[in-house]
Parts: C-alpha cells; sequence; structure tokens
DNA sequence: GCACGATTGAATCGTGCGTTTGACATTGGC
DNA sequence: GCCAATGTCAAACGCACGATTCAATCGTGC
C-alpha cells in the first residue's frame, strides 16, 4: 500500500537547516521567515506549506537541537548511576552528564561549534512566558531528574538549597553557552582559543564546589565569614 | 534670564515609568512604542518628541537602572578594600559587594521587586551585538573593576580560570534575577517565599566556594576525582 | 492681551511582518 | 492520457511597527 514515503521534500530540509542557523545566529525573535527561506532559496510561502506556520517551524529546530541532548544526559545518568551501584556518585560525574552531551552533539551538528553552542544556549535560556509547550516539559524533566540524583550525591543539602544551586548552575552554563565566543576574546589575549572541553571541565569544577558548599563536615573551619545578608 | 528650566514634563516621566515597567515585564523587544504611549495615556508622538526615538528611550531606562547599582558596587568595593587595608579581602565581601547594591536599590525603585529584578537580569544578560554603547561600557568597567579585586584575593588562581569563574558568576545571577519568580513557583511547595536576601545570600556562598575551588593548599586532598573531559 | 516657544494630538507615511490565495508545474498510478 | 496528489511560485492581504507631519493647544514672559 506505501503511498509515497514522505520524500521530505529537499526545500524541507533546507528551510530547517537555513532556520536553524539564523536562530543559532540571530535569535528566535529577531528572524523572520523571509530571511529564512531567503536563505534557504526557496519562496516565502514555503515556510507556511512545510511546517504551518512560523511558530511550528521554530518548535521543531528547538526541538531537534534539544532532543539528543536530553536523552544523551539521561543515558549518562543512568549509566553514572549503575556503574556505582548504590554508592554515592562523585558529583563531578552527575556534571559531567550534564554537559558532556553539548560537547558530544555539536559533532554530529551541521552547524559550526560557535552557532550550535548559541543555539543550545538560546534554547535552555527560554523559560516561562509563550515557549512551546514541549520545551518548557523537556526542560521541566530533565531538571527534576537531575535534581533528584544531586540529592542523593548531597544527602545533607537542603531540598531548597539544592534547588537554588542546581539554577545557578544552569545560569551559569546558559551563560557559557551564549557569551562563549564574546568571553574568550578578551579572556585570554594571545593564547589560542582554548578547547571547549576545556572550558566545560573549567565549569565542572566551579559547579561542584558551588554545590558541595557546606556539605563537608569533615573539612576544617572554613576562615571565610558566613555570608548573610545582615539588614 | 533663565528660560523655563526643563519642567520635565509630566509625560515625559510617565513615559519613563511606563516604558520600564513594560520592559522589565516582556522585555526590550516585545514592547512597541504604541504600547509604552497607551499605558502611559500620552500620544504616539510623545516618545519621538521627549526622546528622539524608541531606542534612545530605551537606553535611558537602562541607565537609569543600571547606574545606581553600578555606583554602589564600586562604592562598596572600595570601602571593603580600604576596610582591609593592605590585607587580603574575604571573599564573600567582594561578591556582596557585586549583588547588595540589587537588594537595595530595589527600595528605592518604582517597580516591584520582582520587575526591577527582571529587569536589571535583561540589563545584565545584553552583551555583544546592538546593544547601546553606554551599557556595554558600564558592563566593560564592572567586569573589570571586581575581577582586578578578585584577582587580588585569589593570588594562585590563573587568571584565564578567573576570567571564565567570573562570568559563570556572572551568568548565574543573571538567571537568578531573570526567573526568580518562576525557580521560587516550584522551589518551595509550601513555605512562604524567601525574601531575596535569603535568596542572594545562598548565591554568595555558591559563587564564593565555585571561584575559591582548588586555591585551598593547607585542605586536606579532596576525595573527588578531578573533572576533565578526558576524550 | 499677545506673542512665542513648548507640547500635544490626529492623521499619515513607508516598511516589514506572518500568512493566504490561486495559478502553474511536476510526478506517479491506473 | 488523465487524474489527483504534491510541490512551487508571484502576488497580495491585513496588520503592527517606528517615525513624521502639521495644525491645535498650552503656558509663560513681556
Amino acid at each position: 500500500m506505501r503511498t509515497a514515503p514522505l520524500p521530505e521534500s529537499a526545500s524541507k530540509r533546507k528551510l530547517l537547516d537555513a532556520a536553524e542557523q539564523l536562530f543559532a545566529d540571530k535569535g528566535f525573535d529577531a528572524v523572520s521567515v523571509r530571511h529564512i527561506t531567503q536563505l534557504a532559496k526557496t519562496n516565502v510561502a514555503a515556510v507556511n506549506y512545510h511546517f504551518g506556520s512560523r511558530d511550528e517551524l521554530l518548535t521543531l529546530v528547538m526541538m531537534r537541537t534539544l532532543f539528543p541532548i536530553n536523552e544523551e544526559r539521561i543515558a549518562l545518568l543512568e549509566l553514572v548511576e549503575r556503574k556505582s551501584a548504590g554508592k554515592v556518585v562523585a558529583l563531578e560525574e552527575l556534571i559531567d552528564a550534564f554537559v558532556r552531551p553539548l560537547a558530544t552533539q555539536v559533532l554530529k551538528s551541521d552547524l559550526s561549534e560557535r552557532l550550535f553552542y548559541k543555539l543550545a544556549g538560546r534554547i535552555f535560556a527560554e523559560h516561562g512566558d509563550g515557549i512551546p509547550p514541549q520545551i518548557e516539559a523537556q526542560h521541566k524533566q530533565i531538571i527534576e531528574r537531575f535534581t533528584r540524583s544531586f540529592a542523593k550525591a548531597l544527602p545533607t543539602l537542603a531540598m531548597e538549597d539544592l534547588v537554588w544551586r542546581i539554577h545557578f548552575l544552569a545560569g551559569g552554563l546558559i551563560h557559557l553557552l551564549t557569551h562563549q565566543d564574546v568571553i574568550q576574546r578578551w579572556s585570554n589575549g594571545a593564547s589560542g582559543a582554548p578547547t571547549l572541553e576545556a572550558t566545560l571541565s573549567r565549569f565542572i569544577r566551579f559547579a561542584a564546589a558551588g554545590l558541595r558548599e557546606g556539605t563537608e563536615p569533615a573539612a576544617p573551619a572554613a576562615k571565610a565569614p558566613q555570608a548573610t545578608f545582615d539588614f
């Protein structure tokens, strides 16, 4: 019976790729369907014909990037937890499971490193108001899943503290992704650009220390004063 | 001689306040001059008459919020450094000087807490492409000034590491400011909303620990493995 | 009271937006 | 050979945008 097996006409793919590139570069709001169809060398009507609306195309672009990242995050997380059956998992390994997929999925993307990270950062930064429910659902699922694992790895940390710290972490990552190029430009005067792996490694150390703060009773009394707002 | 001493006509102030509120709530791109003049109950032409263009109004709104914050940051920083003349400054005090002005300036604003923090977060998040040069200059000045102080407080930390960590910190703060309401809504099921002071205090502990990571040779050997990307 | 600059108001300009329409081309199955 | 499905295309629609025009109005110093 097989009616024409969804040829996924060439222009559909061209539109997706063009949209992806432009959204990554300029941001979701700054790109019009005319820009997209111009870069894809198709007619303006093509977007609405193939995707129904600009919004549906946008959602598709976001999902196409976000989904594999989140799938790999979960896979890595389960791997790590199964590996250390029952024993406490090292914090660094959990954070690694959260960020490493960015470095592996960029290799499978047609986008340049710079654009892929910008796109990912923009997607992660979306929250709350008018964002596609599917994206929101992805975010919620990932955050909840990782919160559970972090809680097990940091049993002495109050849940409310943990939730906030995870969002501090997420914010740092988003900033890193979206401004990577800007920061790099003046972070190192002469030395070549560090690989992103090096930067993510830096981030993991920073984030792990932040998450762990105050949960290591064995450590000698810190000489630093408590940082409380006392007014 | 005194010709009419700049009455700063009522509509000018009304426009500034309306613009501020809308930009904070919806974002800089999502607000049109028609929205603004409608809320301010003035004519559409008023924006261009009083400010020249939508962009100049936007810049003014940003500067009006950003400048006092940055002024207080510098003042606090100098205070802290003068107080501990010569001696190493505690990291927490430096971060405090960076974030506390948010909590004090919100009191002087007509905006609600929620809107003020959103606005501040949106301003801090602006970087690089098409943002007003004055804002960019403010950002650069503040980052460079604090980088210098952090470097003195963390003499054993490599400069490149420090720069990245400061941006992780900034990203966490931006995320906290812009998504504070969203996070809070599901961070604590029943207990009342924590004051922002409490949240900023949480943030300071997190950020200080992240900045300090690896700079305390006196500490016992960490049992956590190094977090390096080894592929 | 009048003149004059400052301010306001309604109407309009040109532009770019997302989307829709309807004619036209291409293709594969019967 | 024809039909229906599929895709492409130029043109247009209605709308919202930032900005401008120009006459009316206001406020104040003389």
